[in-house]
Parts: C-alpha cells; structure tokens; sequence
DNA sequence: AGCACGATTAACT
DNA sequence: GTTAATCGTGCTC
C-alpha cells in the first residue's frame, strides 16, 4: 500500500513537473537547440528563483564541427561534452567571461547548445544589482552578460540539469512558432574554416513578453 | 616555461 | 564601424 501510494507520488511528479527531463537533451542537438527557444531558465539561489525565458541559442555539434571545442578532441575542458546529456557545461574565456551550455546526445557524443540569450522574469531585482549601469535591454542578450545576470560560474560546470535538487534547470514555456525564429549563423567563430563558420546553427525567437 | 588565441563585452570614433 | 581588456586553455619547445 505504502509503495503504491510511492509510486503514485512519482508519477505525479513526473507528469506535473514543469521541468525538461534528460530525454530532452537526449536527442539531436538541432532539435533541443531550437525546442529550448520559449523555455524558462532559472537559477536557483537558495530558495530564490532567477530566471528568464530562452530566446537565443547555438548548436555545436561534434568533433567535426570546426567551431565546437571538441575538434581538439578530448581535454580536461571538453571533458564534460563527452558526458551524459543534461549537464551544464560551463567554460571561461576572453580572460573575463563565463558561457553556459547545455550537454546533448548520447554519452560519448560532444555536443552541446550555447544560451546566447534571455528574457528576465524573476529576480529582476538581482539581475539588475548585477548589471547595475546598464539598460535592461542589455541585461541578458549575451551569453557572457547571462552568466553575469544568473552569477553562474566555474562552480556549475557539470551540474546536472535534471535532478530535484538542481541548482540550474530549465521549465517547459511557451511554444515558439517557426515564423518567429530566425536561424543564422552563429556568432563569434571568426577564425573558423567554412562550412562550419556559416552554417545556420544559431536560432533566435521573436518574442513578446506578455503585456507587450 | 612560453606563446597565441578565444562560442565576449564595453567603450570608443 | 573599431579596439582594448584579460587569463584559462591547449599546444609547442
């Protein structure tokens, strides 16, 4: 009797949780990258929510992608993409910034999708104190100014995304039609050879916060 | 041990 | 439009 009723409460929680399980990010990294467009970001901070909606991403897919860190091949860096999907992949760069990522595909496979961009809808009033001086257009619309807003860091590198206790997971949102999303290139791969550097991997959302 | 570079940002002209 | 800041990472010696 006491393990039916178990059972049930986990079923219940799996069916009512709002957040994205690891069959999510268990699939191509094309799919997760434009399905994570409307989707809420949030960041645990003790018991304080900081989150935004997902509005940019980018693919990066596999040791033969010329743009992915994981055309050097295994590292103590890329490590992480080579684990299981659903972990956050956290790297420095640029001598000042943080990006994050998520891990997609089977373990083995490195691949993973940059969160280029969000929109805030909780804790603005920590998201501002962190990007004090800046408009809020220019709060969340990069990934560096995201890690900066959600104060994530090295810390998080390797979280994983799917457990109950996570500090860092993502919630199912609002579904994002194709006439809303532009795919582009992505952004910043400069010194990478084509067809890598001009392959349309990066995905951006038009969207409304409601009441706007 | 030394070196070149980077999935950026902010402040410039 | 251009460019400086800044340092971990990966590679070479």
């Amino acid at each position: 009797m006491l393990c039916r009723i178990g059972c049930l409460w986990l079923n219940w929680r799996m069916i009512s949780s709002k957040r994205l399980g690891r069959s999510f990010f268990d699939r191509p990294t094309l799919q997760v990258a434009r399905e994570l467009l409307g989707t809420r970001l949030v960041r645990m901070e003790g018991e304080q929510r900081t989150a935004g909606i997902i509005i940019e991403t980018e693919a990066y897919i596999g040791e033969k992608d010329l743009g992915c860190h994981a055309s050097a091949g295994v590292t103590p860096r890329t490590r992480v993409l080579y684990g299981p999907p659903g972990r956050a992949y956290v790297y420095f760069t640029y001598g000042n910034y943080w990006m994050l990522n998520f891990v997609t595909e089977r373990e083995g496979f490195p691949a993973a999708v940059l969160i280029r961009g969000i929109v805030p809808t909780e804790g603005i009033d920590r998201i501002a104190t962190r990007r004090a001086g800046r408009p809020p257009k220019h709060w969340t619309d990069g990934p560096g100014k995201i890690c900066i807003a959600l104060e994530i860091g090295k810390a998080q590198n390797n979280n994983d995304l799917c457990v109950h206790d996570a500090e860092i997971f993502v919630e199912f949102g609002e579904n994002i039609p194709d006439s809303c999303v532009t795919p582009g290139p992505r952004v910043g791969l400069n010194g990478v050879p084509e067809p890598w550097k001009s392959i349309p991997w990066h995905f951006l959302a038009r969207y409304e916060p409601q009441g706007a």
